[in-house]
RNA sequence: GGAGGCGUAGCUCAGUUGGCUAGAGCAACGGCCUUUUAAGCCGUGGGUCCUGGGUUCGAGUCCCAGCGCCUUCACCA
């Protein structure tokens, strides 16, 4: 892709650069300050005073050349604008004018008016070319499709495609909103360490590496969930981390090897407590896209006015599979029929197996399900009327998983044996004893609710992306070559 | 990793049952045009049909292998 020949697209546009130098006019032209964004502009425009002198820049996304005057829309990353260059305003500048090609990033300045047909324009004065795209953009009208291309060229998609530029837009302004609904209800942000040698907080292969100076292996952090219940055993009392998570596992439409997390731990709290808030984020970024509190998702309607369902797994197991969380007898025979490999799991997992097939799609409006099983559960308080059910909730949308949260565990003795029961059913894995994280539990963690969701589906949802690659910038992709 | 689909000009796409020199729009190049709106009109050029094999008188089209992407299943959030 880098290495394709010059073609004749690319040799006409460097024939224009050279005429441009010899025009004496830098076809990479520097600063050109004090402008406007074109949104702003096309706003400002007054029909009582059609003298306005305003200032914009942006990429040529429409060249229309009838002769001695030109009319170019310009596209910054707020919206359009017309500028329109004649011969008669632009007197030296009018030869470089000509030599403009779609694609080409110009700056213009002049009065704002409006041409016959009612457009905003600006009748441009001041026109400084401030830098020659020396390869065409994609076509005009339909911009890039090609789905590889956009994501391995995501420059030119963002570009090219005002509608990916806005779901971008949405996520930075959707990361931004739960950091300051979380700030605002006293939370500090924190980073906790992205390198670990022990890759806890979560079942899942971690990616490994190594640290040379050190001669040690490292894994990729699988989650910040133990790093984040030391700094409440440190008397961070609230705590959150929005950042990255990497797990070395299958990509789908829902899975990219990396993706973003928000964990929060709440001091003194409960799940409960992480049910309201987790309500309340989400309510919050939908109020802010949806009069109605209904939005699209997927080709269908999401329906997030509250109060959201709250149900037990084992309801909800009852609900959809057809039969009881307890009958572990009916539960391997219908995971038989379903060829899952039943024969080494625990009943618990068997059960979970049947719980995602049959129950995990049917969760289409929010649903907090609530209630797991204990032995499912490494890190999370127990019911105190019942030791077999863990306080512990995953909050699904659309059929996604997008928050789990819990009562924390602070007992380190139960911390320790859950540990080493986890350990005991993956022997031959790189799975290690956080020995560590039971000490600091030893000192004394108040007790808490923690809560992690996923941004990148909940970006997903906000902005009705079916694709978790849609909603990645730079998604996770083989090299070409 | 399994299954299915896709890959044609710079871009967006057609291409019938295997049949002559592989097409269109945009874009490019030359020309005309001072109020266009995906500007318009006249003319010209532009192809490793993803790659490599095979079948055939003849392959963009059929077969095999490979590469990449998409969807789906598995793993997982």
């Amino acid at each position: 892709m880098s290495n394709t020949p010059i073609n004749e697209y690319e040799q006409a546009r460097l024939d224009k650069v050279t005429k441009i130098r010899e025009l004496g006019v830098d076809p990479y032209g520097g600063r050109y300050p004090d402008t406007e964004a074109a949104s702003a502009i096309v706003e400002k425009y007054d029909p009582e005073n059609e003298e306005q002198v305003v200032r914009g820049a942006g990429r040529i996304v429409l060249f229309r050349d009838i002769g001695r005057l030109i009319f170019i829309t310009l596209r910054d990353w707020t919206g359009t604008v017309q500028i329109g260059l004649s011969k008669k305003l632009l007197g030296d500048d009018w030869a470089v004018a000509k030599l403009l090609d779609l694609g080409d990033i110009v700056g213009a300045a002049g009065s704002l008016g409006k041409t016959n047909t009612g457009e905003v324009t600006i009748w441009v004065t001041d026109f400084k070319l401030l830098c020659k795209a020396t390869v065409p953009p994609p076509e005009k009208f339909h911009g890039l499709q090609d789905v590889e291309r956009r994501y391995r060229q995501r420059y030119v998609d963002l570009f090219s495609n005002p509608e990916v530029m806005d779901t971008f837009k949405n996520r930075s302004q959707i990361i931004q909103s739960i950091r300051s609904m979380l700030q605002d209800k006293g939370f500090m942000e924190v980073e906790t360490p992205m390198m670990q040698s022990i890759a806890g907080g979560a079942a899942a292969r971690p990616f490994s590496t190594h640290h040379n100076a050190l001669d040690m292996d490292l894994f990729l952090r699988i989650a910040p969930e133990l790093y984040l219940k030391r700094l409440l055993v440190g008397g961070m009392d609230k705590v959150f981390e929005i950042n990255r998570n990497f797990r070395n596992e299958g990509i789908s439409t829902r899975h990219n090897p990396e993706f973003t997390m928000c964990e929060l731990y709440q001091a003194y709290g409960d799940y409960n407590v992480m049910m309201d808030l987790m309500e309340e984020i989400i309510c919050e970024l939908v109020v802010q896209r949806s009069s109605t509190m209904r939005l699209p998702f997927d080709g269908r309607e999401i329906d997030y006015s509250g109060p959201w369902a709250r149900r037990t797994y084992a309801d909800l197991f009852a609900e959809h599979v057809g039969c009881e969380i307890s009958d572990i007898a009916r539960i391997r025979e219908i995971a038989r029929t379903l060829e899952i490999g039943e024969k080494q799991m625990a009943d618990a997992v068997v059960a979970n197996e049947l719980f995602e097939h049959f129950v995990e799609d049917k969760l289409v409006d929010p649903t907090f399900v609530i209630d797991y099983p204990a032995e499912l559960c490494v890190l999370t308080r127990r019911k105190v009327d019942n030791p077999e059910i863990a306080e512990r909730f995953e909050m699904y949308i659309a059929g996604m998983e997008i928050a789990n949260a819990y009562t924390e565990l602070n007992d380190p003795a139960i911390q320790e044996e859950n540990f080493r029961s986890q350990l005991k059913g993956q022997e031959e894995t790189e799975a290690q004893m956080d020995e560590d994280f039971v000490m600091a539990l030893k000192y004394g963690m108040p007790p808490a609710g923690g809560l992690g969701f996923g941004i990148d589906r909940l970006v997903m949802l906000m902005t009705d992306s079916p694709c978790i690659r849609e909603v990645i910038l730079f998604p996770m992709m083989r090299p070409v070559d």
